[in-house]
DNA sequence: CCGTACGTTCGGCGGCCACCGAACCGTTTC
DNA sequence: GAAACGGTTCGGTGGCCGCCGAACGTACGG
């Protein structure tokens, strides 16, 4: 009532169009692409994608940055990659048809990134699992226990002391449907665990499988049983 | 890509209009609305208001009751006024002209209602001074401490104890553009305030201004300094 | 320096959609 | 039963916007 209808009207007009959509929902892999990139995954012509990554760059939900003939295009910034998360949680996943996006969505429902953290059954039984440790604690809110604090002291998986943002907060998951560990701590976990190879991002995309390696050592350190993943 | 696009610009189109916005936050009162009422409210006609109406339930935005001759509507449940908050806060809000609107803002800003928790300076004054208590913990992610779990009881405020959800959440305010307390046990506290008369509803809108009994008992009971409210 | 590749600008087209007023329907009131 | 009221449906209209292809500007590579 203060004039935020007009902004929130112009923000979710920002992603009202199934393109830019497309392209933001893209750009969640928190890589950089090129506008050549995202025109021809959306399947537009180019000079239609230049003009919607402008709108989106105007509009503050993504960030350019010119080099040479390339111009390279990412989310702003977490918090709208939380805004792109949180919406998509609110939205039943059309039915898959056809055997090539069958593949696709199967291998993104078992596990990928989400911006900088894990999501899919992957990301939930990792919660799951730290809940059952006492790691983590969800009746009085969301956070980190002090077993919690030390787990990640054993696994030598550093957490940012001086950050003013809570270490872990709640993301909900389009296709899980349910709570998995966002926050600094997560986005530190989910690159040590590339890092160590217990997981490795398969395709193009954001989807990640976990490796032989993983299966032991997150059974090994959460009892996260292989048949859950 | 597994078809959420189309899905995640068919739900931002909803909000994608300055009409349907202006309801959406209106809405955010968690009352029951008449058509009628919001016709006048956006400054359209009645057939107008109508048919964005009739969007917004087909969307499962809104929920519906017909009763009598009248159309009460009002936001579907907790999480598509959790999706609200959520984008509103992303927005930074246009500066307010005239006297009349001027004052209006104030007061919002000052304290208010967030669907069933309490916002605005008020929210983030009370979220700060639990903080500052120990009553609540913001380091390691966001979750009243034990401390706090006996500061309701002492208050004699119940907190739903087969509650699947977290007690408490985060919610991010997009006046003071702060985290502050929302979640199950920010809903009863927000009841028991009202009820208590430590603040009352000024105007139909959402904003509640704090009572002198209030300031007295949050000196109490939090060491919120009145000057800050 | 010329060909190629990436991106942008521009004009034009087509479709969608917010809006209104008028007519209509069901409910409430007198 | 008539009048008033809230809400809906239906044409019609105007404007906005996503899309494309063509032309242009600009970087890279031989």
């Amino acid at each position: 009532m203060t004039g935020v209808g007009p902004e929130l009207a112009a923000l979710a007009g920002l992603l009202a169009d199934e393109t830019r959509a497309a392209m933001c929902l893209a750009l969640l892999d928190k890589r950089a692409w090129t506008a050549g990139e995202l025109a021809q995954l959306c399947g537009v012509a180019r000079s239609t994608a230049s003009e919607h990554i402008s709108k989106l760059v105007a509009g503050k939900l993504l960030d350019e940055r010119r080099q040479g003939r390339h111009r390279y295009v990412r989310l702003a910034d977490d918090d709208v990659a939380r805004l792109i998360e949180t919406m998509s949680a609110h939205v039943r996943p059309a039915p898959v048809s056809g055997l090539r996006q069958h593949r696709a969505s199967a291998a993104l429902a078992r596990g990928r990134t989400c911006y900088d953290h894990l999501a899919g059954r992957l990301g939930v039984a990792i919660t799951d699992a730290m809940s059952a440790r006492g790691l983590l604690r969800r009746d009085t809110g969301f956070a980190l226990t002090g077993a919690g604090l030390d787990w990640f002291a054993v696994l030598e998986i550093s957490l940012p002391s001086k950050e003013k943002r809570p270490l872990v907060r709640s993301c909900l998951d389009w296709t899980e449907r349910r709570d998995h560990l966002a926050g600094p701590a997560a986005a530190h976990l989910c690159r040590a665990v590339l890092e160590r190879g217990w997981a490795v991002r398969i395709g193009s995309q954001r989807a990640v499988r976990v490796t032989p390696l993983g299966l032991d050592e997150l059974h090994r350190h959460l009892g996260v049983e292989p048949a859950e993943l």
